[in-house]
DNA sequence: AGTAAGATGTAAGGAAATCAGACAGGGAAC
DNA sequence: GTTCCCTGTCTGATTTCCTTACATCTTACT
């Protein structure tokens, strides 16, 4: 009895990490831009989103502000999605090959001059 | 005209510090308890304290909770004050000696025991 | 095909921050 | 007065981080 829960539970700083890189791939920034953003060498952000090198609270703060995140949003509690669609549109695309992402860019592009559509109903969570 | 706001503008370490102890001597909590609670040595909490050492996003998340403050109460936004009322208190009766505090203690625990009286505001309900 | 450019992971030695432990000063309680 | 607790600060030892470099992978271009 020295561990009442067997979860995978990952390493609070790897999940840290882990949200951080994909907070900062949502918005197509590179490892460098970060770094210069707060100060810090480019191999440092990698190996803070990899969850080897710890991440003071003042630079975090800064970057969430640059992700548009709220600060909650690092802190482990919940996934507090930021926009369901946008995120699951992103995830798949980003295995695309480079003609099919801009197809699907073309296609939206289409949707966007065609007009907005009706809004069908809302809320939901499940993915 | 390189600086359009000439306020005292406090290095935000210190500010950070500064809503640490605050926090922390809200909750009338040793410097060695706050270290235990982080497994951190004592001496670093002071500096900390002090905006002379910095503080990890994790430490901090640990810290907000055993303060029982929000994340972005120590993100440099605003006051967000937690009870105005006890907070003066807090901060007044700092000052009084023991037997003067012993003196608002008393008198607080009367005005309880004699029964609560009218509130007159709103506000936001209190524990 | 090959090659170039950009992004990312990782390693080694030096630089910087933090730790460990001790000491000193200030109050409060006795 | 003394004692105890809390806090600030110092110094040498340790850990972490930075700097620089190199390797891999992907994408784009010819």
């Amino acid at each position: 009895m020295t561990k009442p829960r067997s979860e995978p539970e990952t390493p609070e700083p790897v999940e840290l990490g882990r949200r951080l890189r994909e907070a900062r791939e949502y918005l197509g920034l590179s490892q460098e831009q970060v770094a210069d953003h707060l100060g810090i060498p480019r191999p440092s952000v990698s190996t803070i989103e990899a969850g080897k090198r710890r991440i003071t609270f003042l630079e975090l703060k800064r970057l969430a502000e640059l992700y548009r995140r709220p600060l909650s949003y690092f802190s482990g509690e919940e996934e507090q999605d930021v926009d369901e669609t946008a995120d699951a549109l992103f995830r798949t695309t980003k295995e695309l090959s480079s003609t099919d992402r801009e197809q699907v860019l073309r296609f939206a592009q289409f949707l966007r001059t065609a007009g907005p559509a009706q809004a069908p109903s809302r809320k939901s969570a499940s993915s």
